[in-house]
DNA sequence: ATTCTTGCAAAGCCTTTGCAACTGC
DNA sequence: GCAGTTGCAAAGGCTTTGCAAGAAT
């Protein structure tokens, strides 16, 4: 976790039971969505779900494939995870108790950096003001190399060099 | 197109023949190869593979699926055009003779609405510096719905409560 | 009871890849 | 002629879906 968290009333698993159950048209709240809840905020990091599939295995957590990609959906949409496509795959994170945020991705070792700054929410806002455009959600990520790898990468040049 | 133009010394083609030309391994440069770029570069849009493939059959150009899709990366690795990655597919842009920017995605229509703010690169260029990361390339989307589809979806949400 | 969810396996979609024929240099 | 490219079709990886059995309200 590299940003502090974000202090909120009630536990993931309550405020997603209370999202099922005030819906348009009511959805069940299952004791394999419980369990998913429940191990998906016990730390903040980023995932995909197949990852996800094998932690919850080795956890001795009995859930599907199919309903952990279901899960997430509804993760998504409660607006509990936010989501990240990258490579053409998703990645998941906490959006409920932790601040917006952006991020550096590091092509060499894939590590994520987090970071805020006022002035993207400040851009945002102003850009979507002007289109009268109603943001729901956003993904903006800095693909690169980072300290590590630069370093590492130099010299590995200079050894293709020789 | 958007936003103004660059104006760039070479046309695409020759662009992209040269970098194939001074890479560590130099890679030749083909006719469907020059066919391609010349077709992708006639005009600014947001596209993915497959409706590529679909525009090219159109277009009466006989270019493969498999070359299309290895040209595409190369044309992003010579920095010419830029990837985003959406709902876990990947689409393209130019870079190449086209200004640096950022996107709003509307979920209703799919529409994508290209901004430019300088406070987004200052703050890119400032998290990087102290993060000794070096970019290689940005995406920022943000999602949402757009003025047009805010007016139908909230005259459609009336009819839903009848 | 009714309606939604689960799990399985199959299907789907986008993308990559092995290989023989071909082509640029 | 050598080394890289093409096209085809098959394989791959991630994700969704149809359906019968099971669970929540």
């Amino acid at each position: 976790m590299t940003l502090p968290a974000v202090p909120v009333s009630q536990p993931p698993v309550d405020k997603f039971q209370e999202f099922l159950a005030t819906r348009a048209r009511p959805q069940r709240y299952t004791g394999q969505q419980r369990d998913l809840v429940n191990h998906i905020f016990e730390k903040h990091h980023h995932f995909d779900a197949e990852g996800l599939v094998d932690d919850l295995k080795k956890a001795g957590l009995r859930i599907s494939r199919a309903t952990v990609y279901r899960t997430l959906s509804k993760l998504v949409e409660a607006g509990m995870l936010r989501r990240h496509d990258i490579d053409a795959r998703a990645y998941y994170e906490h959006d409920y108790g932790y601040p917006q945020h952006d991020h550096l991705i590091c092509e060499g070792c894939g590590r994520m950096i987090e970071f805020q700054d006022a002035r993207v929410d400040e851009v945002l806002e102003q850009i979507s003001r002007q289109h009268g455009f109603v943001i729901a959600s956003r993904s903006f990520l800095a693909r690169g190399t980072c300290l590590e790898c630069n370093r590492s990468r130099s010299s590995k040049r200079k050894l293709d060099l020789i």
